[in-house]
DNA sequence: CCTACCGATCGGTAGG
DNA sequence: CCTACCGATCGGTAGG
């Protein structure tokens, strides 16, 4: 049994942060989680912020790579669209701590670090809104889509997948992707090309 | 100026647990939100979690009517949705403390409260597959459709509403369900009947 | 990484 | 609805 690194600290914080929330947590708790007292966090972080900060931190920039990826790569905007989907589902399914601390308990940081954090997200959103734009000019998409919107209602879809997705389940992660993907371009009432 | 009813103690309660969080708002913060000590707050209630219950209480027994009228109403599968997804967008719009609380306090009810709230949600889930579900068998829907996996999806949009939608923005109600049923029903290549 | 401890704050009760 | 408290726990520091 050997000592614990400072990213040891930063992933049993996910762990219990994602689970008990911010405010749910304490230090002694965090400890114990880790084999040692509480008091002993702070030889490797500053404060139970900052851990916060570290969380939330590592999760936006899984994020940022994800999007910048799929902004680099070549193709149509269907193409781009995918890519940048099954980036946001590798993130969450391989970072469901952090992914979820990201999203519930970035309200609890200070004012300046939140801040921060609200512009990670923002140009997160504006990636998939670029991309949908794009398919709006290739004709791929309807010309009267708002694509600030459709952006919303897509990320709405992304960033509730840690709610109910089990990656053990029958929908494996592919699956997942082409699930959210046909329910967005094709909608409830859409008729596939195949079928028409 | 009067006494507070239990009434108020709950709608302030509300308002605190949405802003910061159930763990994150103390007896006293509460007491000083309606202007009196934290202890005298016992005179209303019997404990904080109670007061939690019943806000989520009150929030779950919303969506329960709102979904039961939309169910009892007459025609057919799209024009239910509709009213299925408005009466959402009512509670959520009206009632918007109880309604994050609900979404997003839940997990720190003890476990009975929290069972019979996660019934109370897939009771809910399950109105929106069935609606789901008679369009397919009206032929008004995509027939490969998959109520279980479109339901979590339209209620992911639904349920992320509290996070970005401004009443007094440039999006009033009515758009706002527009929008989001014609995101769902035709999605992002969807060719609308009146331009095809 | 530990023990020993700090002042502050927590949910809640007693008794008016 | 108040004052006066209760024991427990909080984040964090000192000093090894």
């Amino acid at each position: 049994m050997s000592r614990n690194s400072r990213a040891d600290v930063v992933a049993a914080a996910g762990r219990l942060f994602a689970r008990n929330g911010y405010h749910g947590t304490s230090m002694r708790e965090l400890g114990r989680e880790l084999g040692l007292r509480g008091s002993s966090l702070y030889s490797h972080i500053t404060s139970k912020e900052a851990l916060l900060l570290d969380v939330v931190e590592r999760a936006a920039q899984l994020f940022d790579a994800s999007a910048a990826a799929a902004l680099a790569t070549e193709g149509n905007a269907e193409r781009r669209l995918r890519i940048l989907v099954a980036g946001h589902v590798d993130v969450v399914v391989d970072h469901l701590d952090e992914a979820r601390t990201f999203l519930n308990e970035a309200r609890s940081l200070d004012d300046a670090s939140r801040r921060r954090v609200l512009d990670h997200r923002d140009r997160y959103e504006r990636s998939f809104r670029r991309v949908l734009a794009e398919g709006v000019d290739e004709g791929r998409f309807r010309s009267d889509l708002d694509p600030a919107l459709a952006g919303i209602m897509l990320l709405s879809i992304l960033n509730a997948i840690d709610r109910w997705y089990r990656p053990d389940g029958p929908l494996d992660r592919d699956a997942l992707v082409t699930s959210i993907i046909s329910f967005v371009i094709d909608g409830l009432g859409g008729r596939p090309v195949a079928a028409n």
